[in-house]
DNA sequence: CGCATTCTTGATAGTAGTCAAAACCGGTGG
DNA sequence: CCACCGGTTTTGACTACTATCAAGAATGCG
């Protein structure tokens, strides 16, 4: 799929439709690559869905060092917070189509969102043991074990993100990263197609070396 | 307070009783230090507030690293989980009490507990900011402060887990953390009344190493 | 086709881990 | 009250992994 970069916070469907089942839809809105989403400190009273393209979330230290939170892919909801207001910051990765809904009533939006959220919180605390307790190379294989089988598991797929982005992901330097990569192919683990796009050879390995 | 240690699983109130405002309270029941309170893979199909003492939840390695994930102390809710199942374990630190409540109607514990399992994330995917991105002062510093807020912003305080759970909370080893500790003591930034009773003498200094 | 960016590779340094042993503390029993 | 015992914590010496600094290659976009 290509798409053209379109201005940022442009409204692809600039009015509310409604889906097959009958639901209202909310307007899809397309940000460039790079663009933000929301900002640390910001009011939180949306939620987002991706629509294509992907989004990091991530919080900045006050030198610079970042933590990317999470990355996420088409049909992924984000931007649960409490007390109110963002305590990071999300931008999309590529051009990215984010469906933004307003919450509604408190009710309807726990009822819902609830598992959504315990995802998130799942997902989050199992990265815990990544950065925690993993080395260089168990990070980056488990790295790509969760991206493969989040784009339908398929042997091979394309990494939305930059090595930085990666790294700030793992924990890990750029040059770590490449490292680990350059590794990986000389073991005949994967191949690049691309810089962007991973084949997986090894499953087996690959899944071991992510323990 | 000094608490005697009871047999396992020990209901201190077999029955549900009613708070002041008239809700239903389910009982309490007390677990020994280290005392399994669910396991990895488990049903889960409860929540659990802590009335006294501390959990650490955790998750394992093949070859027995273990990062913990989150301590919870008096009031705090957990057991939050996806699918039905658990994937964490969860440990009483030292005596602990907990108030174990089955799951009654989806609608009514979205509603309570949203806000709760809001919490949880956010703390967690800020806790992957201190495991990705800081240093051992830094992640000590951070711990230190968190603890000493989440039990009333005293200056003074216990630490309920040894060395080896902060050790495993931090992502760091024992020998690593002992050191971050003297060096804060050498500094004059804390002292210790007894090896788990701390005592920050200079606020100041240790929320700025923890950035 | 050329330039800017991103990625890779190499050499070196630093932080934290490992292994080992000593010190300390808390609890028990004389 | 004090000595002893087991486990926890601290300290020390050394190793290893990853970060840092610095070029150099490759990619992809205009």
């Amino acid at each position: 799929m290509t798409i053209h970069p379109l201005p940022t916070g442009f409204d692809a469907f600039p009015f509310a439709v409604a889906d097959a089942s009958g639901n209202a839809l909310q307007p899809v809105t397309c940000f460039d690559p790079g663009a933000e989403i929301y900002a640390q400190g910001e009011k939180a009273d949306c939620l987002y869905q991706v629509e294509f393209g992907a989004v990091r979330v991530y919080r900045l230290l006050a030198d610079g060092r970042r933590q990317i939170a999470a990355f996420h892919m088409a049909g992924e909801v984000f931007g649960f917070e409490t007390d109110g207001s963002h305590h990071f910051f999300a931008e999309a990765i590529g051009t990215t189509g984010i469906r933004i809904m307003r919450l509604a009533s408190a009710g309807d939006v726990s009822r819902a969102l609830l598992p959504l959220a315990l995802k998130s919180l799942v997902r989050a605390q199992e990265h815990l043991l990544v950065l925690g307790r993993q080395h260089a190379p168990e990070r980056v294989a488990a790295f790509l074990v969760d991206m493969a089988e989040r784009q339908g598991g398929d042997t091979r797929f394309d990494l939305p993100m930059s090595r930085m982005d990666i790294a700030d992901y793992l924990g890990l330097t750029i040059e770590t990263v490449s490292r680990v990569f350059t590794k990986l192919k000389e073991k005949g683990v994967i191949r690049l197609a691309s810089l962007r796009c991973v084949e997986i050879v090894r499953w087996h390995a690959l899944r071991e070396m992510s323990e």
